[in-house]
DNA sequence: GGACCATATATCGGGGTCCGATATATGGTC
DNA sequence: GACCATATATCGGACCCCGATATATGGTCC
């Protein structure tokens, strides 16, 4: 899972989000550290739509203009845990070996 | 910084490897799980000593073959460490709200 | 002896992903 | 009027991964 998709499943854990929204809440979340660019978002969300891990859970119009919002799925809660659990221990590898040559 | 960057800079924290050691390495380390490809290694490794974070550190030669020992840098261990930090707290964006739901 | 695998380096091309640029549209601020 | 935030969408360039391929040796297995 590349980082673009670990964070945008990561925005929509609490509430399903528009894509503006889902660029906006990943850059919450990450203290402004990341910033999806819109040509990333709406390329991985039809990636993650048709991975099964995204749905679109209802359409708005506002202001005469569509407003799109998608909802995680369980497959999706599942596989953003497990990368979850992969980047931890991915951090691991690095922080004990430094920590072993600080000893 | 890719996976399969970490990873590298990752395998040579502890001493200097040849290319094919540090795929080993990193495979040891993560269990199995992260199985760098030789396409990748190479050109990852000439990215990185461009990048200063690795050097050669010597080559050897045996059995008629040239082996190449690449050794990571003070910018390298910085970087990495960054990287692992970063890890750490996309882990926990995902780790946290989870906990929270189960709550 | 031949097949296969581990070791070992190197390159090439295809494919996937990111992302800035661009287009389009509205409403608010200065 | 200019600019920015909001909002969706697409395109092309750039970057990176990785399997395939080439080359070479030594060991194991049948």
């Amino acid at each position: 899972m590349t980082e673009a998709t670990y964070f945008i499943l990561a925005a929509l854990l609490q509430e399903p989000l528009h894509g503006y929204g889902i660029i906006k809440r990943a850059g919450e979340q990450s203290a402004g550290r990341v910033k999806l660019a819109v040509g990333t978002l709406y390329g991985a969300l039809d990636r993650l739509a048709e991975a099964g891990l995204v749905v679109i859970d209802h359409e708005e119009v506002v202001d005469g203009r569509p407003r799109r919002y998608y909802r995680i799925t369980d497959e999706g809660v599942t596989a953003v845990r497990e990368e979850a659990v992969r980047l931890q221990q991915a951090a691991r590898v690095v922080t004990v070996q430094i920590a072993v040559m600080g000893a």
